[in-house]
DNA sequence: CCTCTAGCCAACAACAATTGTTGATGAAAT
DNA sequence: ATTTCATCAACAATTGTTGTTGGCTAGAGG
């Protein structure tokens, strides 16, 4: 779901309007999505171009998104939430120094937990943090 | 440096005294590693050996163990920094609902990190989050 | 023993990211 | 046309954490 009928469709089908704002947010965070703005990010650049979109709208729609399965918001521990373009499951690496995160798309060996450790947890799902240096911060 | 001796001494080679507080807190963060506790739990605990322990203190010296390399704080997504006892690079399963981390020691085969999706970036270490449903959350 | 200093305390204030609230205005859907 | 939803501005509140200040206390070094 990552056109804009598509949402449209999405968004209806929840009983939510087609507003300007939902799609100006949506079109920004598509645009974004490499850099996995924060909400302050999405807000920051949704101002250029809606300068009266209030900070509070963006942070509902960013949970509309998310509530449809549009984005998905992780932390890394940045201090902020961060939002992905791409709602299935994939890795990062995050920057020490700066904070940056990319997404890396990789087969990652699904590791067993071994009984005896896991203790009745009931593992969904397995992520990988890589931790380093950007090029920027290396430099 | 698990031990309490092994502190004592590296405290004072920092020039810091060693003090009941940072007695305490060492050794309640000892105890309650397995949990991953917060600063505020620390404090929880604490205040039932000592009362007028504070909470700011309480942070103050677990940044100081921090420095010390005895502890290692993590943020994975919980809201609040978590400590490790165990400084050492390992893994971790966390509880979607309850926020419940514990450390999981398995092998993880590293991961290459193809250089077209690297950008630059330098991989220091890899660490798995998996996450799912602790045993209490389930039933 | 005395002095000096570090450590701790309470009591604040500030912070950043996020969420809640309210009442008014405007636009969409029926 | 009417009802309902979205948004807005302007606030306040929350949570986890850090900074500040002034005063008291205890330990280390002489």
């Amino acid at each position: 779901m990552t056109n804009w009928q598509g949402i449209e469709e999405a968004f209806r089908a929840k009983g939510l309007r087609v507003t300007p704002q939902r799609s100006l947010v949506f079109r920004i965070v598509q645009k974004m999505g490499a850099e996995h703005p924060s909400a302050e990010a999405v807000h920051l650049w949704a101002t250029r171009h809606m300068p009266t979109l209030s900070l509070r709208t963006v942070y509902a729609i960013l949970d509309e998104l998310e509530g449809l399965n549009t984005i998905r918001s992780i932390d890394l521990g940045t201090g902020s939430k961060r939002f992905c373009v791409n709602p299935h499951l994939h890795h990062h690496l995050v920057c020490d120094r700066c904070g940056k995160i990319k997404d890396v798309f990789v087969d990652v060996p699904p590791v067993e937990v071994p009984p005896e450790q896991r203790r009745g947890f009931s593992v969904r799902q397995q992520e990988v943090v890589f931790r380093g240096q950007c090029a920027y911060c290396r430099s």
